[in-house]
DNA sequence: CTTTTTTAGGAAACCGCTTCCCTATTGATT
DNA sequence: AATCAATAGGGAAGCGGTTTCCTAAAAAAG
């Protein structure tokens, strides 16, 4: 690969005027120009990033930093959903991505830093962690801009995350209206901060109609169908079972779903389920599963947008709630007459 | 954020010795490594990657360069699973994932020229496009070294990609020994040479047992479910109908099934279905999904450690192909006597 | 006690590009 | 015709590391 400086040789000029033409910038004749456009195009020639960057200070290289493993990731269509969103601003903005997962969820925070304070990448979409908090502590001083897509650690970095807590109060109404008075949850256990919020909104409606959150009826899963499966035998085995679970993501609902049919149970006949996401396969099942939008696209997108203002210090884009929405469809309907 | 020479200053010593702490080379004693290193954590002090790989010519980043929309990308689960399937690898290696997708696939082409030629990236896996053969032209001399995900457009570039003959075989075998002699295929227009593959494969095992495509029976789809669904009612429409569809990707095996299930049909019983893929939906549907299994975690897994053999100029792998497996769910039956 | 080898550390060149600043030429203005 | 401004182009100093080569001191060998 030929270097600028070889370029200007076959040129005749110097590697100044060369960097001129390749940046676009004035003070070079047209002759001129065209004589280094044509040796560059007969060369192949592409400047060296590195070295551009070395005197530029900017890579066009977004970090999207995901503290799970590639198969959690890869496993959470949600998730998907987020990145295509950031993709596709990160595109519009003639920027590239640098994905970054982990294989130990405990070297997330160091490589997350690493990444930061590096000069690899200018900014970085960080997916909200337990640990978080002490990894912004350890962030120190001058790290790259960043945003968090979910609850921020801190106050002073951006935080894009759905109104879990409106969502989720969407829902509890939902089915309370629809005359469930025995309802399941199905949670996660290492909390991060949305899912705190969707148990707070759950929890303040069924206050709020003078009802109480029966402990036993909430069990813990880890976000995935399987778990989803052995939440719903846990709480359909339960010796007053519910008439209606809330599934806090809708992997798990499907997995409440599937643990419902496997005892015989119709639903939504003999057991509503609402769940959390409206992921794409939320339709493809029968019957369609009732949730709570959260729309992914417009997260990624939002949060990267919010990275770029960070970058170009036009004016700065606050921290954003993006709202959800309920959709209605097949797998709630009101409980049978005990 | 400091740079080496303020490290050396505080640690009164040389950017060279700072250098060799960084780099963990000898001939430093260990009172000094131990102050070097001592300022490096106080200071959180990172190298600059940028100067470093000037110098050192290595960026620990990987391409992945997909010449579709990400739209197109993150609607495809079996390229996501072969995403998974790489970035596994590359974590292994210690190296970070650069994801680039194009807006337009005119640019696809300059955009993977770009970046190969560029110095960015070390290497690249490079997915299957129309193009690929002009695109790998322009190239040029010395591009980083990259690695074909699907058929290589020319003999010297490495590329990875499944047993789409063999596969299709399987599948028509299995359909024929299942009865069925009138077959619907729905296969893709701007077809990848993988496609061209599986038609190849099915027509040849037509013609072992005499019989022949009707042109009539083959609808062309673009792999998305809707697409399927429409491909299905256009079979379905035909005035001497397919006992059987061969969908040569799931996605849109699932759509002749939607299709199908519109018209009243009922999947196997009065139509059998079979896809191409194995994606994690195919067990989620109602029947389950009879298709023939790509192993996509395994072509990235594999695509990877191909390229990284050619970063290590130890042996090189050859291209490899990717043994496929008929995967017998509840999609197809044998035909109803007619 | 020399001589040789090894260790510890530093000076400076270099990686490839950008940018600041300077000079020479051309064109516009009075 | 003289003056001034704009244009065209180049020299050289960075950017922040690494690496080569060199020197001095310490350790090992004779």
């Amino acid at each position: 690969m030929p270097t600028i400086d070889e370029i200007a040789k076959l040129a005749r000029v110097s590697p100044t005027t060369v960097s001129k033409v390749l940046n676009n910038r004035p003070y070079v004749s047209q002759a001129t120009r065209r004589r280094i456009e044509h040796v560059i195009a007969e060369t192949g020639f592409v400047p060296s990033q590195w070295a551009r960057l070395l005197s530029q200070r900017r890579s066009y290289i977004l970090g999207l930093l995901i503290p799970y493993t590639s198969d959690q990731l890869f496993a959470d269509p949600h998730l998907l959903e987020v990145m295509r969103g950031i993709e596709a601003s990160a595109n519009r903005y003639e920027y590239n991505l640098l994905l970054s997962t982990t294989r130990a969820p405990v070297e997330a925070a160091s490589a997350c830093t690493r990444l930061l304070r590096s000069d690899v990448i200018d900014g970085a979409v960080v997916v909200e962690t337990q640990d978080l908090r002490a990894f912004a502590e350890t962030l120190g001083s001058r790290p790259a801009p960043w945003v968090v897509l979910g609850y921020a650690p801190a106050g002073d970095v951006p935080a894009i995350h759905a109104d879990d807590y409106g969502g989720a109060r969407d829902a509890m109404h939902y089915l309370i209206n629809q005359g469930h008075r025995r309802i399941g949850v199905v949670s996660s256990t290492p909390r991060p901060f949305a899912l705190d919020e969707r148990m707070r909104g759950l929890q303040d409606v069924l206050q709020a109609v003078g009802l109480a959150l029966d402990p036993s009826l909430v069990v813990l899963g880890d976000f995935s169908t399987v778990s989803g499966e052995q939440a719903g035998h846990t709480l359909l085995g339960h010796p007053n079972p519910p008439t209606a679970i809330f599934a806090l993501n809708d992997r798990m609902a499907i997995g409440v779903v599937r643990a419902a049919t496997a005892r015989g149970l119709r639903v939504p006949e003999q057991l509503s389920v609402i769940g959390f996401d409206d992921i794409a396969l939320a339709t493809l099942l029968t019957p369609q599963l009732t949730t709570v939008r959260q729309p992914g696209y417009l997260l990624g997108e939002t949060a990267a947008e919010t990275l770029f203002a960070l970058l170009d210090p036009q004016l700065t884009t606050p921290s954003a709630i993006i709202p959800t929405e309920l959709i209605i469809r097949g797998s709630v309907q009101p409980p049978e007459r005990g």
